[in-house]
RNA sequence: GGGGCCGUAGCUUAGCUUGGUUGGAGCAUCCGGCUGAUAACCGGAAGGUCGUCGGUUCAAAUCCGAUCGGCCCCA
């Protein structure tokens, strides 16, 4: 069932009924079964989780996402798999059922149950779903829901599962200690994401402690913030290459040179060193309560030392901080860790305490030794348990990881073959985070996930199976239900292929990273399944995901297929800006500020939405609000579509029908080419991913298309008889409406498919060929004609502003002045056309000035290279030199100056008109208009006047174009007298005869130009109903 | 604390790679025009310390350095 055209379109209104079309209709899959044997264009779909609101942000994604897919689609190539994802796992999911279930602890969910909390959280999953399939279909995305790949699902799983049997395999996954944010509270480590959601400003001890230096009259001074750690120091770090000072105050200090001007401003320096002379050297425990034997207690390097806070000398406490433990690490030191994982110490003198608690005693402890150098407190951002608001602890876990570090060469190189958009992401960030990449704790603490596949006996074997079936294999009895998932996996009873033991599984799950990096082949279940596909699929083509995801997802994607397959996962992929709102503001969920899509779409269009963000280049965050998005549909969707009523309500009245026959006029000729400039751009734009330049080529062409094809054609239109110029502009507009929306319909799918079933009849753009262009109709010249005879007459309407004469007011003549020869052609090859819309009736072109004074300037592109540092002076010379005499040489081509001869192309004249006459200029054209308004141009002035109003009153009446009417016209003389001189033309343009006076008339006085007009008018003959 | 991106008119932005004549647009504002696309359309004007400071250069929005502000990622 087709749309029917309505002028007075509602756009959301007809978009719906789109959307109900096509789906009726099948088109998305009538689209996938006509490419299926084209060559594969490859996109993975970044999953999103379902369980929460989708916003404004979203939409964008999927816009973008959208307008590539249908881009290529409709180019013919087989867009593959073109699923959508859902990444199901992880702690939000977790979370929201620990609210809705009103417990907020690991103990509360093991009491709760574990297999009915994990029930809850599979059902909770997909609570937005509904919503995102609803945003989805509403912005437009092609995308097929129904086979969307889920994280959770069973064969998913096994997937992933197979990929860490992989790594294992080449010995990448290793168990250790790591240190990790953890919450003392809560009993588990917290995510980065969880993290950062919980900085908050904090008061905390800032103390400054002193060291004694072993075997020298000295002291280390060494600032901290947390003075519990202490007890736990091994090491003080300094960074080689900063500059450090041996300062004399009430004792001998070391500390960075930068810090000593905060510390003690002027102050006695007895030595000045390098951090590296420093190295090695031996201090006392400034608290030695804590028993421990071993190595320790010495200066070591680390290049994470600043001198901006503290001073230039960092105290080390592997136990507590990533840093610290990698220098425990890299010392092979026996860690020193008093600290329970509730945060109490387990011994020495503050045995039973919480650590934040002990920070007094400790203060003080320092004080009665003498070795507290300064006290105070300061604020300053820390992180605290976003659920129980708990100061957060670095604390060193057991964590299983994957060793990327050992990787790093070759994830560069594999980056090397990936197209980033932009550009600078490849060496920036992703390249910076490469070249540092971390290895990844893989194992999560919690419930709800991928559970790990390592399974470990009391031998100390370990065992992941390579498949399912592999693991049922080695269970004492096969369960009656299988499920991977936590904790029917842990009831199963797994035997020790080597010894035969029973077997544990490591109590954990993985990092949700993992799940969506290992997508690419995941997705298809691979590789117990579709080898082919998968095979064919990888590397991807595409992917886009907002920039955040830079060192999420597009780097967890990175490195599991990178170890996986040696290679690149993606071989282009688009980072996207965030969405704003009106303020300038990140629009986030927690600041309730996000902007639920679908409101904005029932009320804007889907397509406004989409043209609007596509206009911004993709990788910036962008502003958006409704009153934006309104102001740019108006001059592109709704300016397209006006445009087209036009073109219709024309060619309905003259019951053309499109017959392919030949095009005549140069107007024509000339958006036809554009037409297929503008296919060209967008193409060639598209195919670099560069989609806001596409879009450009768009907005372009709808300004040209309304703006001066239409408004220059609009006359041929009016005739009543069906001429050939008439028909070479119908058959233009046909084909332009017809390319053009297939040109769009990536873009704007909804208008665009409206227009073209609306003039083709056909079932749907989206089924068509993209257009291609046909560089034989592309016209350079007469494009840049055309661009200079649009410069032409914007100059003139300008001086007609100038002049303070309206258009309608006919003027005697124009000048055009100019000495490029270019200009001059076109001057009089569209006299006619320069004329008309000027209302000019003779117009004059000159290639000499005319009338004028003279103003010479240097032209600093040609006379600087040749002047160089006497250019400034050469400017002073040139003002005071008489303008006609400079000119005279100027033409003689040589002129010197400070002993530099310069050609003649290094000047610059200007030229400056007799005040009498309007002139207006751009650089090389200029344009006189007399100001002159004799009798007959009065006349004129007036019957136009009248047209107009005659214009308007029909409107009033409702006439239809074709209707005739009879009129009559009072006023004084001289209204009479135009009337008299210009019944012909008041007659032809409003199809009317002139009468005397007669009664029944619809009549409406007016005042023009001061006159006082009275007019009257009646129907004679009615035009048929169309 | 580290890294990255962005900063051009009231707003949305082009130009920056490769320095060179007067930094382009659109919207909004004001003024005007058009009146057979008409609850549509067109033009003009005004509006810019190109975030700030410094450097390189005959010449910087553009190159370099610093700095401020916004945002992102990491710690």
């Amino acid at each position: 069932m087709k749309l029917e055209f309505n002028p007075k379109i509602d756009f959301p209104e007809m978009e719906r009924r789109m959307l109900e079309y096509w789906e009726g209709e099948k088109i998305f899959h009538l689209l996938r079964e006509k490419n299926r044997k084209g060559i594969k264009f490859t996109f993975l779909e970044g999953p999103p989780t379902a369980n929460g609101q989708p916003h404004l942000g979203h939409a964008l994604t999927r816009a973008v996402k959208d307008v590539v897919l249908r881009y290529h689609a409709m180019k013919g190539e087989n867009v593959f798999p073109w699923i959508g994802g859902w990444d199901c796992h992880g702690l939000p999911v977790e979370l929201e059922v620990e609210k809705a279930l009103k417990i907020n602890s690991k103990k509360e969910i093991e009491n709760y149950g574990v297999k009915e909390f994990n029930l809850k959280c599979k059902e909770n999953v997909f609570k937005y779903k509904r919503e995102w399939e609803w945003m989805t279909r509403r912005i437009g995305f092609w995308i097929d829901l129904e086979n969307a790949y889920a994280t959770m699902d069973e064969k998913y799983i096994e997937s992933v599962w197979w990929a860490l049997r992989r790594m294992w395999d080449m010995g990448l996954l290793e168990k250790s200690y790591k240190i990790v944010p953890y919450c003392p509270r809560c009993g588990t480590p917290l995510s980065s994401h969880e993290v950062s959601q919980g900085y908050k400003e904090t008061e905390d001890p800032s103390v400054y402690v002193k060291f004694k230096v072993l075997g020298e009259d000295a002291f280390f001074l060494v600032w901290t913030t947390t003075p519990w750690t202490l007890p736990s120091n091994m090491f003080l770090a300094v960074k080689e290459d900063i500059d450090y000072v041996l300062v004399e105050g009430d004792e001998k200090y070391y500390l960075a040179e930068e810090a000593m001007k905060r510390l003690f401003g002027d102050v006695k320096v007895l030595k000045r060193i390098k951090g590296s002379d420093l190295l090695g050297k031996a201090y006392l425990r400034p608290i030695d309560e804590i028993k421990y034997e071993g190595k320790g207690f010495y200066v070591v390097s680390g290049d994470f030392v600043s001198t901006e806070e503290g001073t230039g000398i960092v105290h080390i406490a592997p136990a507590f901080g990533s840093d610290d433990f990698e220098i425990g690490k890299r010392e092979n030191v026996k860690i020193i860790n008093p600290v329970d994982r509730e945060g109490r110490f387990i011994e020495g003198p503050w045995k039973g305490k919480f650590v934040k608690e002990a920070d007094r005693e400790i203060i003080n402890y320092l004080k009665k030794k003498g070795l507290l150098f300064r006290y105070e407190r300061i604020k300053h951002t820390y992180p605290f348990c976003w659920r129980c608001n708990t100061p957060l602890l670095y604390y060193p876990l057991d964590t299983w990881y994957i060793k990327v570090s050992t990787l790093r060469e070759k994830l560069i190189e594999n980056n090397m073959k990936i197209n980033w958009m932009p550009a600078h992401l490849k060496e920036g960030r992703f390249g910076n985070f490469l070249t540092e990449a971390k290895d990844w704790a893989l194992s999560r603490d919690r419930y709800w996930g991928t559970p790990l596949p390592i399974w470990r006996c009391e031998e100390g074997h370990y065992f992941l199976p390579s498949s399912f079936q592999d693991l049922l294999d080695q269970c004492k009895e096969k369960p009656e239900y299988f499920e991977p998932h936590r904790p029917w996996v842990d009831e199963l009873r797994v035997k020790c292929p080597v010894c035969g033991k029973d077997m544990k599984r490591e109590p954990y799950v993985i990092d949700v990273w993992f799940d969506s990096g290992s997508s690419t082949f995941a997705q298809f279940h691979y590789p117990y399944e579709n080898r082919d596909k998968f095979n064919e699929f990888f590397p991807v083509d595409f992917i886009t995901e907002a920039i955040d995801q830079t060192r999420g997802w597009f780097y967890t994607l990175h490195v599991v297929n990178g170890i996986l397959f040696n290679s690149n996962a993606y071989k282009n992929v688009l980072t996207l800006g965030f969405v704003l709102n009106e303020k300038g503001e990140k629009m986030s969920k927690s600041r309730g500020d996000a902007v639920d899509p679908l409101p904005w779409m029932e009320s804007l269009g889907a397509d406004a939405i989409r043209l609007y963000m596509f206009s911004i280049p993709p990788w910036r965050d962008r502003r958006i609000s409704e009153h934006l998005v309104k102001e740019y549909r108006s001059r592109t969707i709704e300016t397209l579509w006006n445009s087209y009523v036009f073109y219709k309500n024309n060619a309905t009245l003259d019951k053309f029908i499109f017959d392919g026959g030949e095009i005549t006029n140069k107007l024509d000729f000339w958006i036809i080419s554009r037409l297929n400039s503008t296919i060209k751009c967008i193409r060639k734009n598209m195919d670099a991913y560069e989609i806001s330049k596409a879009t450009e080529c768009i907005e372009r062409f709808i300004e040209d298309l309304s703006n001066w094809y239409i408004r220059r054609s609009r006359r041929r239109f009016w005739d009543e008889k069906i001429t050939p110029e008439k028909l070479s502009g119908y058959r233009t507009l046909y084909t332009v409406f017809k390319e053009f929306s297939k040109a769009t319909a990536p873009f704007i799918p909804f208008i665009s498919d409206y227009i073209y079933q609306d003039l083709t009849g056909r079932k749907s753009v989206h089924l068509e060929e993209y257009p291609s262009f046909d560089e034989n109709l592309i016209n350079v010249e007469l494009e840049k004609e055309m661009g200079d005879l649009i410069r032409i007459v914007e100059l003139g309407r300008r001086a007609r502003q100038i002049a303070n004469i309206k258009v309608r007011q006919p003027l005697e003549y124009m000048i055009i002045s100019t000495q490029d020869r270019d200009i001059i052609e076109i001057a009089r090859n569209y006299s006619d056309i320069i004329k008309d819309e000027l209302n000019i009736k003779n117009l004059e072109i000159k290639s000499e000035p005319v009338e004028l004074r003279y103003r010479v300037e240097i032209n600093p592109s040609i006379a600087g290279p040749i002047l160089k540092e006497k250019l400034p002076r050469a400017k002073e010379i040139i003002s005071s030199f008489d303008t006609k005499e400079l000119l005279k040489k100027i033409e003689e081509g040589k002129v010197s100056i400070l002993g530099v001869e310069l050609p003649g192309e290094a000047f610059l004249v200007m030229e400056e008109t007799d005040p009498s006459i309007v002139h207006v200029g751009d650089n090389n054209i200029h344009v006189f208009i007399s100001r002159e308004i004799n009798r007959d141009l009065y006349l004129e002035g007036l019957a136009r006047e009248i047209v107009r109003r005659i214009q308007i009153m029909r409107k009033e009446m409702n006439l239809e174009y074709s209707d005739r009417i009879i009129i009559f016209i009072e006023g004084d003389d001289e209204i009479m007298e135009a009337l008299k001189s210009f019944r012909d033309y008041i007659e032809r343009e409003t199809l009317s005869t002139i009468s005397n006076k007669f009664d029944n008339a619809y009549t409406k006085r007016w005042d023009i130009e001061g006159k006082d007009v009275l007019i009257g008018i009646k129907v004679v003959k009615s035009a048929t109903p169309v």
